[in-house]
DNA sequence: TCCTAAAAGATGTATAGACATAATAGGGCC
DNA sequence: GGCCCTATTATGTCTATACATCTTTTAGGA
């Protein structure tokens, strides 16, 4: 099962560090039940004396399961099992390449592109930059097995990627290309099912009407918009996977 | 923006303390682009020098940074930027109730409830328990504002859920029940688009062929199956959404 | 009696030092 | 040249200690 990259699980070592038994111990207790939500679980002097080490070595544990949400912290009560508040899970979107490979059918895209500059009023896509910004507008249909797998219509703020104008989109998709130029970043996503529309049902080759799964994605790296792309899925043939696991 | 819970932000301490200061300072140049993706970050004693403090801290701050993702660490070689492999992004599935609510919109639900045993073969919903386990079986329509807001088709394992089968699902949701009940769980959503089949629309009060946003999640706790269920969204009337931010 | 001040009890943060571990680089030997 | 052994270097883990901070409880005084 895919575990979320923000926290580190092993959760098997039996053995290996001090430090992962004790967490994997105490997430045991919680998530078994033996410990229940708003139960204090024992001062961290106590834990050190229980697991032969010092108080630093447990704080440091209890930290982690603070961070991970399992417990809560307050100074003089304790600490306490917290309730899972909200139902959280983390949704793995990997490359469309690698989905269609994943399901072992050779990939393929066609891609068309046109520079403009952002205009004002409503878009087909609204990319959050000021009116006048050069914007790559580019349309890519992914095939799967020679079908159209997946529409994907992006707008890419030129002044905010460098090369974009440059690049090439018959070799690599732009998709793929982004994640490689731009650092790190921080992203938005919309995910709701929509009836295609002619033009939709037309490039994927379905029928209009379809129900289709879209995916909006918007991503900003340092505050500064860089890419709007919407995925349209057809049909029912695709769905997204996404896991939750309390580990810490 | 909503933020993951796994990892606390406080990105705006410019103060604060040393330790939210060097992780501040040391994302801000992962993610401005200034130490770009493949960069070796100076050394834990250099760092240490730079902003006179123990190593112990430094060391503190970069395990973080890995445990987020952002560098990986190498022994001998030192720490690197690292590359944000995976898009991957916190979806938060909050309570129906809540999402009705924070739509400033009045909530209800009837529900009606099926006690039976897990049989042979297909099912309409498949829980992962054995054969002639009991399971309830729940149908549930949420209503916001008196009109179908979301179809909810669940099972739970009365096995697995103690007091699940005298719980009163009139006033309390099933969903909402189960989350103060079963203690922490992991579990695995799937999101697709489908059309509404017609007993569907007639529950919802739509077209048949409508296009719906279906999740389906299945729960475990301590391993043991707890209960699985299907949410349906009318037509593109609810969007699900997810962030993401590097943060630490 | 009631308000205020002090003490106690818990976590939060930081330090300096120690030893473990892993990977690399270099040197000596065949 | 090729190979192994060792020293070096950077991270990984842990300890013992110290002081800060916050909150509750207790004690004292008007």
């Amino acid at each position: 099962m895919s575990v979320s990259t923000l926290v580190t699980a092993e959760r098997d070592a039996e053995a290996g560090t001090l430090h992962q038994r004790i967490l994997n111990d105490i997430e045991g207790k919680i998530v078994s039940g033996e410990w229940p939500v708003g139960h204090r679980i024992p001062f961290e002097v106590d834990l050190a004396r229980e697991y032969g080490c010092s108080r630093m070595t447990v704080n440091k544990v209890l930290t982690q399961l603070a961070r991970a949400g399992l417990i809560e912290r307050v100074k003089k009560s304790g600490s306490f099992v917290s309730q899972p508040h909200t139902q959280s899970a983390v949704l793995e979107i990997s490359d469309i390449r690698k989905e269609v490979e994943s399901l072992k059918l050779p990939y393929a895209f066609n891609a068309s592109r046109v520079v403009r500059r952002k205009a004002q009023g409503a878009d087909r896509l609204l990319l959050d930059v000021s009116v006048g910004t050069p914007i790559l507008d580019i349309t890519c249909v992914h095939l799967a097995g020679g079908r159209p797998f997946c529409l994907e219509q992006r707008l890419i703020n030129l002044d905010g990627v460098e090369g974009a104008d440059r690049a090439d989109f018959t070799k690599v998709a732009p998709g793929q290309w982004l994640l490689s130029q731009v650092p790190w970043s921080s992203a938005e996503h919309r995910i709701h099912a929509a009836s295609a529309d002619a033009d939709t049902a037309e490039q994927l080759g379905i029928d209009k009407g379809t129900a289709c799964l879209v995916v909006e994605r918007r991503t900003w790296s340092a505050g500064n918009a860089v890419t709007q792309v919407r995925l349209t899925y057809p049909g029912d043939r695709h769905a997204l996977v996404a896991t939750f696991t309390p580990s810490s």
